[in-house]
DNA sequence: ACCCAGGGTCATA
DNA sequence: TATGACCATGGG
């Protein structure tokens, strides 16, 4: 059932969410090359087990683009075996050294307008819309938000417009509320995530709280 | 023993 | 456009 409110705005949810989870200081990571690893490492897994893989490749050094690419196919598949599809992340991951190495490493990336550096993003074999916009974001600090599977049942349980329409539609309303604030851009999906993970009955975040009846489980009728 | 996790690609209809 | 199969580990 729906609420019987209108659905939150997206100042709303910072501020109620914000009050209860933040600030969660996101991405993290110590460099962008970091966020472009994490991004692709973390596509439907556990974050923990990218942490664990995220460790394995800092170990040989293999956090900036050079040392990464100076390791083994083999070697890199391993090292990244805790995060899941090790194979299939390990090819995209050289699709991003490639990349990164064609068009003149990060710095030369970071002279591009928003616009086509997503589209540059969305050419290599492996980003797809999700992995671009959190390098777009969390990499390049970028005016972007990031829509993934816990915005949508979010979104969906606060009767909130577009949260079933396609990822551009639901990205762009969002935007076309926070504007061009990176800060609340990134807060915010950090803050849908952290309380999506949540395992926990419903109930107030804070005051006059809009979202007390939704949490991760079924919504309470 | 199941279900899910901070997706994306590819083949098929 | 829209499903479905596939990729794989680790925690609840």
């Amino acid at each position: 059932m729906e609420p019987d409110t209108a659905p939150p705005d997206c100042r709303t949810l910072l501020r109620c969410l914000g009050a209860y989870y933040g600030p969660l200081h996101w991405w993290p990571a110590e460099t962008a090359f970091e966020v472009m690893v994490g991004a692709i490492l973390t596509q439907n897994t556990a974050w923990t087990n990218v942490e664990r893989a995220i460790a394995a490749l800092r170990e040989v050094d293999a956090l900036h683009p050079a040392g990464m690419a100076a390791l083994a196919p083999e070697e890199l598949a391993e090292r990244i075996r805790p995060s899941g599809y090790f194979n299939v992340k390990a090819d995209r991951l050289r699709h991003l050294l490639a990349f990164l190495q064609e068009r003149g490493g990060i710095e030369a990336l970071a002279n591009l307008e928003t616009g086509a550096l997503r589209t540059a993003l969305l050419g290599v074999k492996g980003i797809g819309p999700e992995t671009a916009d959190d390098i777009l974001l969390y990499a390049f600090h970028r005016p972007v938000f990031v829509v993934d599977a816990y915005t949508r049942r979010l979104f969906e349980r606060l009767g909130r417009p577009h949260a079933r329409d396609g990822y551009e539609t639901l990205r762009v309303s969002v935007e076309a509320e926070l504007g061009t604030d990176v800060a609340a851009l990134n807060e915010l999906h950090a803050l849908i995530v952290e309380h999506g993970k949540q395992r926990c009955r419903p109930r107030p975040l804070c005051d006059g709280c809009p979202l007390a009846r939704v949490c991760r489980g079924a919504v309470p009728e």
